[in-house]
DNA sequence: TCTTGACCTTGACGTTACGTCATTTGTTAT
DNA sequence: ATAACAAATGACGTAACGTCAAGGTCAAGA
């Protein structure tokens, strides 16, 4: 029972490719060729094959199966004693690694959140940090919901990025509008762009009725918000906090 | 202030010909090409290699880098995040492999001691186990011993196999000779030969002088033993145990 | 000014373990 | 006989450089 190249290739799971280049490498040769040059392989090159593929499963180079199969049981233990220290070495290489990656990513990110902190709202990480202050004397939020918004935004993507200042954008924009058209901030129409407004601080924190108010508060005494908000109009920001401070009477408590 | 390549190579700590390499595939290009077309680099470059180093150092390829080079710190995380689940899955696959190897090693010992066993003495393992029973049974050693025995030799490398039965073969041959040049068993040169002998012993276990005179008395009443010795001469087994055990009362306690 | 030695350049081949053609010859089935 | 299939050889491609070889360039001393 002789198996031809494809034969052997199919039982033993490798590419006849591979056959021919053990062969052509003196690892694995035929039983015989045939007149036709044809390779023929029998049992004993089977299970020598299955002995090869073993030892290449454990990451040997060929060079080494070569010699190791060529060499006695004491020799093969301790070729497998030092093949194993290679890999405990990797080992820990791959775990210092992991913990570089770890690192850098979080590194990245801290980067990534100051920056986009910054984005949002025109503010630097500095000052950003000044309004964090703020809100935490005058107990706007809690240090729990600092974190808890930060956490929230760090596993941000891009798109949710670019969706929320979009959304901050427009909704500005649309507040600036009905200003202009002399809407009151009581007005329905501009009671739904505030319920926005609302659900778009949502992004970080849930405000209660007292915190939403304090809110703005903040715009209206922060000298940041209220230059950021002047960009759209000089009397957005009263517009604006009136608004809020309807809406958190109404819908909130 | 410009960098040659060797310059630039001996500062970030790779060599020149991967300078060159990083130049060929666009890697790092240099910072200008002189009229001599010699390669200089400046502390743009400088910065960019190191950033190219680092990621290769967590096992990125090349073109990876390349990529990952040229886009934002998002996309940068991403290419670290599955980087990292490729590391870790790199991680279980190899501890796999430290088992599989383990397993082979005490697989191949175990043939080992088996073939061991059978060669040092001429017994096979299941003969093997009947002299271990035997000396169990009449008290010569305890169950203790043997598997103490066992783990001693089971650290043995090829050279303590052979030195150790190079010295019971030259040992026995010796005691033939003292025999036929007609020596007592009491006389000091023979009883130096068992000093030798007690000594070969000391390989596997410490015998007492009860034990010791109890092994004397295996020799003498198992055939394995006897047609052991016999192959040396008919009467060297009688020699050799009446020798013992005079040394066992003068020497042993 | 000439030479020397250090430094730079561009090839080009070697490495590992095959994958993937391309081309040709051999076998088998209809 | 012819088509379809199987096997052969040969050669190039991969990743990331190492390692020559052969030849230009620069700074410095004689």
């Amino acid at each position: 029972m002789s198996y031809t190249v494809n034969k052997l290739a199919r039982i033993s799971g490798v590419s006849a490719r591979t056959l021919r280049f053990y062969d052509e490498i003196g690892l694995l040769k035929p039983a015989f060729y045939g007149d036709n040059q044809y390779r023929y392989y029998e049992e004993e090159q089977l299970l020598m094959l299955q002995q090869i593929l073993f030892f290449r499963e454990l990451g040997f180079p060929l060079s080494d199966i070569q010699q190791i199969l060529g060499s006695d049981d004491f020799d093969k233990i301790e070729s497998l004693k030092t093949h194993k220290s290679i890999l405990q070495s990797n080992l820990e290489q791959t775990e210092t690694l992991i913990k570089t990656i770890d690192k850098t990513i979080s590194h990245i990110r801290g980067k990534l959140i100051m920056r986009d902190a910054e984005m949002y709202d025109g503010f630097d990480p500095k000052k950003q940090q000044e309004h964090e202050k703020y809100m935490l004397d005058s107990g706007i939020i809690s240090q729990q919901q600092v974190d808890d918004s930060w956490n929230k935004v760090s596993h941000w993507k891009k798109p949710n990025w670019e969706q929320f200042q979009n959304e901050g954008e427009q909704l500005n924009q649309d507040l600036t509008k009905a200003m202009k058209q002399g809407l009151k901030p009581e007005s329905e129409d501009t009671q739904i762009l505030i319920q926005r407004h609302y659900a778009w601080v949502n992004n970080f924190w849930t405000p209660t009725k007292e915190t939403y108010i304090g809110l703005g508060k903040m715009y209206l005494d922060h000298p940041d918000y209220r230059s950021f908000y002047n960009k759209y109009h000089p009397d957005l920001v009263e517009y604006l906090v009136s608004a809020m401070n309807i809406f958190a009477e109404r819908e909130l408590s």
